[in-house]
DNA sequence: CTGAAAGCGCTTACAG
DNA sequence: CTGAAAGCGCTTACAG
């Protein structure tokens, strides 16, 4: 239905080599007469030419296109990171497929599969499987890969991350020796995730190395696909059985904010109790009073994933051997 | 290099018909022996077979994606859109290709360009473009096009849009006559895109219906590319000429966000003005006294934007005629 | 200086 | 019941 070089060059009488050099830029490098050139490029004009790149990918065998799988687009962090991703690739010369794979694995390996029959040329993905049985997870030799935010030990891939344990042991640390806390409240989710289970270890070290047993009451747990409505009540219940507490520790800044959100509605006053978080909403930092936070370098880290992935993608495509690359970035305390 | 519907039917002895068939479900429909077809499928299986879309779509011409261009991604706003586009477009069976035009017009048209070379089915677009010079906008025949946040009158296109003028007309005439503000300042960016022009446009239309002058003084205008920088400063001089304010509009989340920031940093007490806001962060209604609302449906956006691009692009297919849908969708003031 | 031809990997109308 | 063949729109090695 659209215009195609076969059209342009019986308009012209000329071939379809001679079109597609000249529009590809290579009209001067095969030798095409100046006039040729001028009268092809002014032609595709007039027709609205556009190029074709399905046909053009299905030649070459590649499609300056990457995919990134994300749990959620609308999460801060993984919009920021998307964000990034978007303009680094773009940057680049590629473009950029996104999906959403919702917290979900399945979903996950299902876009995965769509991705590579798309032709992405590569993907970065932080993924949400369980296991870490790298055969049933992916076609590793299909497509280049970056893992962000997460990764799994016994998988070969490249990754992007932050150390989650360190980043909270350091926190909650400081909760004890600066802030004077004794009763730190752990309030996360979904604690299978490689993710919060390290933050919920750095969390447990830190009491254990200021020699605070870890109380198991003191430990409040809800699921991220419903956090809206269990945290309200998860805290209620947790308050009335815990008047001792003295700080709060989110694994993750929706937490810290359903959190924050629960105290006014309540009227609970928040300069109450010491609270550290894993990232936070930009301005949280200025309304609450005792807030220890650790912000995540997304833009960093979109942009080194970016960077790995079409550095393998490129390698790739010269036939040159690859090395995995694993990148663990620091958080900032501001 | 990958494994073709060549191969396995080499391997099997039998054609690529066949195969193809088999593979693409119409086994049964072609009454391919089910003998057969079990031998198809399990050749595919052994060979990690996967289908190119690239050829696919060139033969079928058409990709089953669609491209989405916002100003940016990381935005909560435009976070909260691309989420839901991703999510409805997934569960039609379509891919979405993401951009972010930087709030920048040659960016975006650009971008168009390279969705239409890479094929995409249709595209959403938040447009940049000042003027409404349809005839350089875009090509309108060449994909199915819907804006989603603003609209140009002139242009014959598909939109989904809210309501700026009378929504901002509302929340300050709230302010005026439920908070008893008489001198109100408008906190605005960018006012010749059109969403800020219509927000300023129900600002002075609420002043004016309650028999207020329009007051040049007490609009406060930043550049959305370096609001971080201006906004402060320019708050610190408002504030020191305009001793008589009893009240804040915000055109837009980010400059709430950055105004209570600032009072904050300041030690300004916010509980001593009114506000009113288009858009919000989730839980600032929580800890500001005085504040008005408009909640933008972006998820109803998003979806309604998705619907009317795939029945567009599905009429298109059909060979049917095709009406613009225009949709103006209402905020809540909670 | 320019072109005919093969090939990328599919789908499907047509033929037997 | 199955297959040979054309075609989607490009690119490029090869030929003249």
């Amino acid at each position: 239905m659209g215009v195609s070089l076969k059209d342009i060059a019986a308009k012209l009488g000329i071939s379809k080599t001679t079109v597609s050099w000249v529009l590809s830029g290579q009209g001067d490098k095969r030798n095409i007469s100046t006039e040729t050139q001028e009268r092809v490029r002014a032609c595709a004009k007039e027709l609205n030419y556009s190029l074709n790149g399905l046909a053009r990918s299905l030649n070459l065998g590649y499609t300056k296109t990457i995919g990134l799988i994300l749990p959620s687009i609308s999460d801060s962090f993984y919009a920021n990171i998307a964000n990034r991703v978007g303009l680094v690739a773009n940057a680049s010369g590629y473009s950029l497929m996104i999906a959403s794979s919702k917290y979900n694995a399945d979903k996950e390996e299902e876009l995965i599969r769509l991705f590579v029959e798309k032709q992405v040329d590569g993907i970065i993905l932080a993924p949400m499987k369980l296991t870490q049985d790298s055969q049933e997870y992916i076609q590793f030799d299909k497509v280049p890969l970056v893992f962000i935010d997460r990764n799994y030990e016994d998988l070969e891939t490249s990754y992007v991350i932050i150390d989650n344990k360190d980043t909270s042991r350091i926190l909650v640390d400081n909760m004890i020796r600066l802030d004077g806390c004794r009763r730190v409240a752990l309030v996360t989710c979904d604690p299978h995730m490689l993710t919060m289970d390290g933050r919920r270890c750095g969390y447990e070290t830190a009491l254990l190395e200021n020699g605070i047993d870890i109380d198991p009451s003191l430990c409040l747990s809800v699921h991220i696909a419903s956090y809206k409505d269990e945290l309200p009540e998860a805290l209620e219940k947790f308050l009335s059985s815990n008047d001792d507490v003295d700080g709060f520790f989110f694994t993750t800044h929706i937490l810290l904010e359903e959190t924050i959100k629960f105290f006014c509605t309540k009227g609970i006053d928040i300069g109450r109790y010491k609270m550290a978080s894993m990232r936070t909403n930009p301005f949280l930092e200025f309304m609450v009073p005792y807030l220890r936070v650790a912000h995540f370098p997304e833009n960093e880290m979109g942009k080194k994933a970016v960077e790995i992935l079409l550095n393998h993608i490129e390698s790739r495509q010269k036939g040159e051997p690859w090395r995995n690359q694993e990148v663990t970035l620091n958080c900032s305390f501001q």
